[in-house]
DNA sequence: TCTATATACCTAATAAACCTAGGTAGGTGA
DNA sequence: TCACCTACCTAGGTTTATTAGGTATATAGA
């Protein structure tokens, strides 16, 4: 859909914000983001285990085993309070950062961008 | 101000958009960048200009040489026509993007998600 | 039994974008 | 002469994401 360099930096944002709700698992993690996402664009594990781990070693996060009963034990992530602490913050960057591009792209009509 | 690691993937759109208004030369681009967002970042030369030179190799913009009667010459570039589409469909992929976003972290207080 | 598929975890190698930290050069003013 | 501003540039390193695998559990089908 569009561009995945657009996400660059805001994958531990979609991370905390999705543990920030409930506790999940990494593969979890992967599939929700895809659903709530419209297909809009994949977080792939790839990306996601290192980050997770990243956050977990920054104690952002952290993990507890849960054994199935049916199928492979999970591996389960909770925010910690300094994650939540984070979170607003990077919230907060966050709108700061669409306010401020908007400002540069949104104030220019130069070809008529009406939709 | 906010974390620089999400204007990542953003650079391209960003001077497209500048010359989208007017020939411009790249140190000129640094300093309206940084004029403009207030303070919220910059775009370093190591970044720039690399990335300039990637736009014009792939021919989204031109550039030409222009003497002043003082100091250093100044390498002006101008978006083209394939520059112009490109910036109408990262514009529409940044405005997607936000969407997104905004549907993924918008609610802020976890645990009121009335819509 | 053997194989394919789904769940669930992980990482090494690569690619892309950015930053750091320089360098070159023209021109002005102390 | 030296410092500083303008104006261009790049090599090397870091960070982040992807590619493309690997391991293991469990089930369904040939």
């Amino acid at each position: 859909m569009f561009n995945r360099e657009l996400v660059k930096g805001s994958t531990s944002l979609l991370l905390l914000q999705m543990l920030g709700d409930r506790d999940m698992y990494g593969y979890e993690l992967v599939k929700e983001l895809e659903a709530r996402s419209g297909n809009g664009f994949t977080v792939k594990e790839g990306t996601l285990y290192p980050a997770l781990h990243k956050l977990e070693k920054q104690e952002y996060i952290e993990c507890y085993w849960q054994e199935q009963e049916k199928g492979p034990a999970r591996k389960y992530y909770r925010i910690t309070d300094e994650g939540r602490e984070l979170l607003k913050e990077k919230t907060r960057e966050w709108q700061d950062f669409v306010q401020m591009m908007n400002k540069m792209i949104g104030r220019t009509d130069h070809g008529t961008a009406e939709e």
